[in-house]
DNA sequence: CTTATTTTTGCTGGAAATTGCAAGAATATG
DNA sequence: CATATTCTTGCAATTTCCAGCAAAAATAAG
């Protein structure tokens, strides 16, 4: 066996398990523990991977932030995600926004799939720099850190230069009359821009977002076309629906 | 039996197993493990499968071409990077090419260091999502998936409004008399705007990039403030030197 | 057709990498 | 604090790699 599968073999338990021990590594590969050691030492040198004792946990380039969200309502973002995978096209322009709903779509975008597809998240632009139909381009701009996405006045203007089909916004707070808010102001400013250069506008938020607000305005609620969200959240759907919006 | 069925053997033997053994080869061509070594490098060299200790694995579409290149000379790189740190003071702007060399060297970026980082290359973007004391600006544009750097009109743009106060060159080749080259022109160009927005430029080389050319030109020679290079370049470093270059 | 040149191939011996083992140090756990 | 894991370090056995050489084959030149 080549050392390449090991590490192939490594990669991918601690994707799926989210942690790999010496111990089971040892006699899954069925070499010994020094070498797995070893190899982990190796992928932990080119930041593949954390190395603690017992055994390795997944890099997490800001684990408080980006990565520690994904976990929750998992299974919720997904049912949510694969309902909007029916809205995209071969040849469409979209503009992906950052936040885990998003990024749960991206991952179940079938290869088939041609896009161009513009985002300001780091995640999302990793994650389909493995697909092979899809063109990124990345708005620039300064990073932030929490979020993990570019924002401010070059984001902007790169954003404002675009026409996209759909823009799929990962909603952060939402409400019949005050609109769609986010906790951060040059977030929001950057997702107004998306919501006016995308022909329409799909939100993927989770129930618990639903009612919700918070300081910082990106639109009004009326300037979604399209609300997807989970069972919690359809319980909520009638004020929505009677301002026009689709919410399925 | 003719090289060329081999090679052909080879490929659709690595793109059925997803790897192959020089023993394998060699038993199933009916050549030696040398010849087998030989076919392996020459298909390597046209970037059709990596080399591995015992054999070889397919060429990754697109995601590890960067990560694949981490490997190789590692010490090298970071000796070169650990030249390149005693550069940076506080406060400075910092404008970070993508490539190996620069990635080791945001690698070793002490946790205290304030800088100002702008760069079009996704992994270090990441890297640097985790230090506390630096911000980075990401340019804008297409991504290139071979290299995971962003390029383009966009990338340009977002670049020539920068002022910097050091340019960090992971150069791809480098001649005393045709200058910096790099493989691809989009990227190329990128590179040249870089050179152009920065006060000094220091370019990180391994030796065996020195003395080598590539189709598209990024700048003269002596746009090069200093060269940072290891043991094998400094013996190659007199023609630079006579240029007014500083090599160490 | 013969001879010279280049390319390919296999072999050899030393260099380098990989792996497993053992003993002592370091770290966690009750 | 005692005990059990786990980690580090050094080392030896094995495998694999590499550079150079010589024979064989293919190609070019006379």
């Amino acid at each position: 066996m080549l050392k390449e599968e090991r590490f192939d073999y490594i990669l991918r338990k601690l994707q799926a398990d989210h942690k790999v021990l010496h111990t089971e590594l040892s006699n899954d590969l069925q070499v010994s523990e020094d070498t797995v050691r070893r190899d982990l030492e190796a992928l932990a040198q080119n930041g593949l991977l954390i190395k603690v004792r017992g055994g390795a946990i997944p890099h997490s380039p800001h684990p408080y932030a980006f990565n520690e969200r994904i976990g929750i309502h998992e299974d919720d973002k997904k049912a949510i995600a694969a309902k909007a995978l029916s809205f995209l096209r071969d040849g469409q322009t979209i503009i992906m926004d950052g936040g885990t709903s998003t990024y749960a779509l991206t991952k179940l975008f079938p290869p088939s799939l041609q896009l161009t597809v513009v985002t300001p998240s780091i995640p999302i632009a990793m994650q389909l720099m493995e697909h092979p139909g899809v063109d990124v381009i990345l708005t620039g701009g300064r990073l932030f850190k929490s979020s993990q996405v570019t924002a401010g006045i070059d984001t902007i203007r790169m954003i404002e230069k675009m026409r996209a089909d759909i823009c799929f916004m990962g909603v952060c707070s939402l409400h019949p009359e005050v609109g769609v808010t986010g906790p951060d102001m040059d977030e929001a400013a950057v997702k107004n821009v998306m919501v006016q250069s995308a022909n329409r506008v799909v939100a993927l938020v989770t129930g618990d977002k639903m009612g919700t607000a918070e300081p910082y305005k990106v639109c009004n609620i009326t300037a979604m076309d399209t609300i997807i969200t989970d069972e919690a959240g359809l319980s909520l759907a009638i004020p929505y629906r009677q301002l026009g919006i689709n919410v399925i």
